[in-house]
Order: C-alpha cells, then structure tokens, then sequence
RNA sequence: GCCGCCUUAGCUCAGUUGGUUAGAGCGCUGGAUUGUGGAUCCAGAGGUCCCCUGUUCAAGCCAGGGAGGCGGUACCA
C-alpha cells in the first residue's frame, strides 16, 4: 500500500572513532603544534615528514586476519590478485616510520640522527570516552645514541615543551624510570629468569600492569592484581599474577618507594613538611631534592638487590637523575618515579611520562586530573629488524589532542570565539561590484571581510548571518548612500554590549551605527577594530 | 571483551490502558517587508518512531533477538 519509492539517505556522520575539526579546533591546534617545533627545532632536532602509509612489514605486525578488524590497524591488501599485493596500512605511530626511514636512508643521514615529527596517527580499534581512531603527535627521537644523555636531553626538552605551550611549572611533572630496573624487581620476585627469558611472561605482563595502576587503584588494588585477581565496581574480573606472598611483598616494596621515600624524609625534615602525610606531600621532596633522589636510589638498589640488571638501571637512573640536576632541573620539574611503565614489549632502558598535576571539573561538576599527555623512553631493538645492527634509540611522543584538551581547560587556549569577518550586505543586487570593492579594499587593508552572499531579499538575515560569524563590524550601503559617497558602519559588538542592557526601542535607535564616507571606510572600520581590541 | 543505562525530525524532547493522518520548542527555508542583528507575525520543508522476528483485528508502545550510543571496567604499539 505505502510506495516504496523512497531511496534511504544517507546518513550524515562522523564514522565512529572519528571527529572533525571546525576553525579554532584547527587554528588553536597548529599554532600549538608550532610552538613544540619550536622549542624541538631550538635543541637541534630536524623536520620529517613520513608517508601516511607504510607496508605492514615495517610498521611490524603480521598479516592481519582478514576477517577480522585488522588486529587494531587499519590495514588493506594492495591488489586482490593471487595474494601477489602488498599489505598496506595506515600508521599507528611515528616511531615506527622513523625506525624504517632510518634504517632505508642510514648511509645519508647523520648519526646520532634528531628528527621531530607531526601528524595524524590511526588506530583500529574501539573507540571510548576521549580516545579516537584518529589522533595527532608529535614526537622527537634521537636514533643512534647510546649515551643516557640523550634520554636526559629529551625529558629536559619535555618539560621545556609543556611550558612553552603554557603550561605552569608546577602544573606538570615529568616521571622517569627505567625498565631495567623494573625488570630487576621482576627478577627479585621471581617472575624472571635471567636465562630463559621468556618464562614468567605473562605473570610479568600482569605484575608491570597492575604497578602501572597503582595511581589509580591504590595499593590494596595492585595487591589484589598481583594475587588472585581483582573485582571491579562494575562486576567485572582481572585475572591476577597468582604470586605468592613473599613476591607480593618484593613488588608491594617496589610499588610503594616514593610513598616510603617520602615519609623517611617528612620524619626527618618535619620543619619542611606540608600539613598533609599523604605520600603526594612533595614539599619535602622540593625542599630537599638531592636527598630525596640520593634516598630514592638508595631505596630502589636495595630492593633490586644482586639483580645485575637492577643494578644497571639503577646506575642509569642515577646518571639522568645527574644530569638533569645540574642542569638545573629539579624535583619541581622533572622525578624519578618508580611506577611508570609504559608499553610492555618496546621499551629497554629509561622510560618518562609527563603528567598534568592540576585538576578541573567536569561538565558533570566531578573533579578529573588530566594525566598523562606524553611519553617515552628508549627502545634500542626497532632498527634492529630492519638492518640486523642495533640501533640504539631514545625519543618522546605527545599527545596533542590531549594537550590541547588541558590548555583548552585551563583557559590557555581557545576560550574567546574567534573574531569572524566584517560583512558586507547587500541592498542592491545591482551593485555588487562596488560592495566587493569595498571588500577588497579592506582585504587590502589586511582586514578580514566579506560580501554576504545569501539571499539579499531578506536584510535582517544579513545581519543575523553576521552575528553567528561572530563579525565585529558590518557595512552598509544602499541607493542613498551611493548618492551621498557614505556608507553606514555598525559596530556589532558595541551594539550587542548595548543591546544587554537597553530596551528594544534605545538599542533599534542604532547607537552602534555611523556614516562615513566611503573614502573613509577602511580607516573608520580599522579604528573601531582597535577599539575593540 | 564484561557490567549498567539509553535509542521518536538537523538539535532537545513529549507521545495516554496498544486505537485514525506521530507532535512541540529551537534551528532551517520562504513570505506580509529590496533599509537594520538580541526578542514581531504567517507559512513551508524536514520522520525507516534504531533493525529483525513474534503476539494482536490493530505495535512508536508488548515479547524475544540483534545493532548503535553513553557511562564504568579491561586491553592498548
């Protein structure tokens, strides 16, 4: 009975995992984006730009299933011919294209190579609260250096990053660790054995995770992960590492080094102390800082114990933490911090993070701390699988969208709407070349402007169309003022200012509004753009 | 992946015990008006009531299944 005739439309959406940027979105972003290649370019590191695209040989996953989702990448084959294409695919980061182009290109580029990068990245995967399929960083690695002052320099540029962006010192600090060291609690607790190194593996995945967390769940909770397993408030259950007690213990010794570190130094500096006891009480630790990393080190040796690796870690801790001291980096800025982790099979030596310290409220009025927005650390096997030689490398990945999302709220960012163009309007079709003189003047003049080029039958739309531009002025011009040489300027922001205030009748009277000769146009409209700022 | 809530116009949402042609506000387009933006009036366009199956004379509404969204949680190079 009902005709079928109808087509179905298509449906005007974003797909899932996917945004996009309108104006300032972009604006703020590539201004921000600017100002880290600025301070990267400062320390010696050289632009690159990679193809999107890379095979998935190099980009290091396996052939991805192709009846399944990719396994996380967005990957094709190249021609359905015979199994005979290539498997492409999108990047998922920045560090494995600069591995192959250093590897493709390593007898023209300088060694140690410094290259900074930027750009879109993507993820297959499913998407949630504030993470995207699509997302932007901006990285910088030093491929071909060894020496741990490479990792120094980079968590040094870290933070000069974050403050030129605009973020306070204070409102972030960069966490260092190191893997080793990791690995030598791991050795401690018995989840590693130095001579077959893949047993225990997916124990030390589990115990690596659950110290991962311990800002998040606390101590109790990575007990609980370390043990037999832990249920969550929404019902839901993580399997534990199964350890027993004495390696609980080991780890629980481990996971808790600040929090202890810390107390030994409100005990005996009681006079520097904050009122609070609580272990993120950094007072003591800003007014102490050589004896809060001499003790940190102390601390973290004995737990690592003959662990030779522990050791090695130790030593490279103590070295950065060196470094970065006398360069005058302090516990303000830059900490060691036992409980970063970082990716489980990638990184080999140090590791950093760089967290927002401050909190916001939410939209839904609950305080949120932002967390982390960049990470690192060195990683010396990625060359190796393209040329067989190790490659030593360091390097740091920040994530812009989060950045921005944190300046954005701390106001740094955005915040006002941008200025939009002076419009314009048309009452006389008929002489529109004039009114795009008019414009072009003022292009020329270096101000943004615009003819409205709707439909000019209706003249209140003009104006309405200038105010969701958010214009600050529009210019008006009919038959009288062509025979008179004037034009009518009208001040939209004073007018709006007026209009809070005034009854309909004072603001229709126009008091925003002038006429001026139209030889004076770009002048007047230039002044009352300096007027408002 | 797991747990909970949700899905009706571009947006925000009404929709009676299951009963004709599914509504409102905002927005959009046009007009009483070819000279004035917040806040005049009139009209118009815009719908797979998330999808499938079932119950019923009759389903936006009831039942079963599925999909999508949101919030937690897990994984994350």
């Amino acid at each position: 009975m009902a005709k079928d005739t109808k087509t179905p439309r298509p449906k005007a959406e974003t797909p899932k995992g996917f945004r996009d940027y309108f104006g300032s979105d972009v604006t703020d972003r590539s201004q921000m984006l600017a100002q880290i290649a600025g301070v990267y370019h400062r320390y010696g590191f050289d632009a690159l730009e990679t193809s999107a695209v890379e095979t998935v040989e190099a980009l290091g996953k396996f052939l991805p299933d192709v009846d399944r989702p990719n396994e996380g990448v967005f990957a094709w084959q190249e021609f359905d011919d015979k199994d005979k294409g290539d498997w492409l695919a999108l990047r998922y980061d920045l560090t494995a294209p600069l591995a192959r182009v250093y590897a493709q290109h390593r007898n023209d580029l300088p060694t140690p190579y410094r290259r900074y990068a930027m750009g879109p990245v993507w993820r297959n995967e499913k998407p949630g609260p504030g993470r995207f399929r699509q997302f932007y960083q901006c990285d910088a690695d030093t491929v071909g250096a060894a020496s741990v002052a490479a990792d120094a320099e980079i968590c040094a540029m870290l933070s000069d990053t974050l403050e030129a962006v605009g973020i306070a010192r204070g409102d972030y600090v960069v966490k260092v660790n190191n893997r080793k060291v990791l690995n030598g609690v791991m050795e401690m607790a018995g989840v590693l054995d130095p001579n077959d190194p893949d047993r225990f593996k997916e124990e030390r995945g589990i115990v690596l995770r659950a110290i991962d967390k311990v800002d998040r769940l606390g101590p109790y909770g990575v007990a609980q992960l370390l043990q037999a397993g832990r249920r969550d408030e929404s019902g839901d259950f993580t399997e534990g590492a199964g350890l027993g007690r004495e390696q609980v213990e080991i780890v629980m010794g481990f996971v808790a080094a600040t929090t202890r570190v810390v107390t030994q130094l409100v005990e005996d500096f009681p006079d520097d102390a904050g009122d609070s006891w609580a272990p993120d009480n950094l007072r003591v630790v800003m007014a102490h800082p050589h004896e809060f990393k001499d003790r940190m080190l102390t601390y973290l040796r004995n737990i690592v114990g003959a662990s030779k690796v522990g050791q090695d870690g130790v030593a490279e801790l103590s070295e950065i933490a060196e470094l970065l001291n006398l360069q005058g980096y302090g516990p303000e800025r830059i900490r060691i911090d036992p409980s970063v982790v970082r990716g489980l099979g990638y990184y080999t030596g140090p590791v950093f993070e760089a967290e927002l310290t401050f909190e916001i409220i939410d939209d839904k009025g609950r305080k949120q701390q932002f967390g982390s927005v960049a990470g690192g650390g060195r990683y010396d096997d990625l060359v190796k699988r393209f040329t067989g030689q190790e490659v030593p490398a360091t390097g740091v990945s920040i994530g812009v969208d989060r950045l921005l999302a944190a300046l954005r709220a701390k106001g740094r960012v955005g915040g006002q709407v941008a200025p939009g163009p002076v419009v314009v309007t048309v009452m006389d079709r008929a002489r529109m070349a004039d009114y795009q003189t008019m414009v072009a003047d003022l292009r020329n003049a270096g101000i943004r402007a615009e003819v409205y080029l709707g439909n000019p039958k209706q003249f209140g739309n003009q104006l309405k169309y200038a105010d969701k531009r958010n214009s600050p002025v529009a210019v008006i011009a009919g038959g009288d003022e062509f025979d008179k040489g004037v034009v009518q300027i009208k001040d939209l922001i004073l007018g709006a200012e007026i209009a809070k205030n005034a009854s309909l009748d004072e603001w229709k009277d126009r008091p925003s509004q002038y006429e001026v000769l139209r030889d004076d146009l770009v002048a007047r409209v230039q002044a009352i753009l300096k007027g408002q700022g």
